[in-house]
DNA sequence: CCACATTCTTGCAGTCACTGCACTTTTGCG
DNA sequence: CGCAAAAGTGCAGTGACTGCAAGAATGTGG
């Protein structure tokens, strides 16, 4: 077996059809109405499940249009960002960049996602405020970091500076994530994306 | 009469006493029960107003809660911001900052919502998203002085590093406002705390 | 001080997002 | 097949929010 696909069960093959089919009849009709004109029901007809079960799925009537929350990235990764010494808000994008990519959509949906969202700006803020609640877990990665690497900086201090370096982190990667779906949407060419936009944000804010 | 203080009609001072009497009742609801267990309903009946009406003042039910949008700033204050040449991100966070100023609210409102926000959160990431909508008009206030000082850039680069000034200005707000929230409260120390934090985004950025 | 126009408040009825609970169906497994 | 766990669904209810139209308060010109 190459990568993990533990040949899902019956069940999981089933969710995982009935997802995609609700995430595209969601996305076709926020579209094509606009997202405050499409109705939970609209949705549930459309894809012909129960709005209870919509609600069990997808939490919100937004959650099928802006997708699943990143993961939680993996112990390995977390820990070779803490322990690491490359410039910090790139490898804190990196970071959550691959979070991102660890939920891998339908190619449709992410299509249909990537055309919404252009539409719909609304939706980026959303997203944002998901992000949030993941912020005060990812902002204690950083603090480690900082802890690991400067043992000597003030408690008070290290908590002031991981809180700008997650700003500048969490400010431009909704840019970079434009900038990549945009042009090119391989997951390859990210790195080059946020080495660019830090090059970018380090020329406008010197003197 | 020495500011502008041009002698409101009955009807105006009704409506600011009210305001205040609703947004006290809201906030310190929020503060006793938290914001998820406070009904607009709640609020209503302990400021002796109809939800009507409370709707018709705060649009939502957090309305109170967050106080009013940060006015559009004045078209002086604009053409200042546009043709400055001082670092761009600073001039920006000032013209933000003067924004939020220019609505002054009651001092005792304006404590608690102090503690309200270090008590939730979810209220800053609500701030963020009312924002937004405010970011396509700021945006474009960044690409016209972008394009005075810089003539000879071309539009899309221009747009693009229009799009990263505001994500490390947005971004960074909300740190700086949690300091001078924290610290000292006083309008005139604000300018301090936006260079510092500049500085030391600068220095987080740096190779 | 009094009509009259204007503006504001309010009640009402309705829509929609979302939730807990109980019931039925589906699936996995021995 | 038969049974237990998991998942889907219907129902009833709460709470945010809106449009509308009636009623109250306010400002104004006589």
């Amino acid at each position: 077996m190459p990568t993990a696909t533990p040949v899902l069960g019956l069940r999981e093959r089933n969710r995982l059809r009935r997802t995609r089919r609700v995430e595209r009849a969601a996305l076709a009709l926020a579209l094509e109405h606009g997202v405050d004109d499409v109705t939970v029901d609209m949705i549930c007809e459309a894809s012909d499940i129960s709005p209870r079960t919509y609600f069990n799925y997808f939490g919100t009537k937004e959650g099928a249009l802006i997708g699943p929350a990143p993961s939680t990235p993996d112990e390995a990764f977390v820990e070779e960002f803490v322990h690491g010494r490359g410039p910090i808000v790139e490898d804190l994008m990196l970071l959550i960049a691959r979070g991102f990519f660890a939920t891998e959509p339908d190619r449709e949906v992410f299509a249909m996602r990537r055309e919404l969202y252009a539409k719909e700006p609304s939706l980026q803020a959303l997203q944002v405020t998901r992000m949030a609640g993941k912020r005060q877990a990812t902002a204690e990665l950083v603090r480690r970091r900082l802890a690991d690497q400067h043992p000597d900086m003030p408690a008070t201090e290290a908590s002031d500076e991981a809180q700008l370096v997650m700003s500048v982190a969490f400010g431009a990667f909704p840019v970079i994530s434009r900038l990549w779906i945009e042009q090119s949407g391989d997951e390859a060419e990210v790195e080059t994306y946020i080495h660019a936009a830090i090059a970018r944000i380090r020329r406008i804010v010197s003197p």
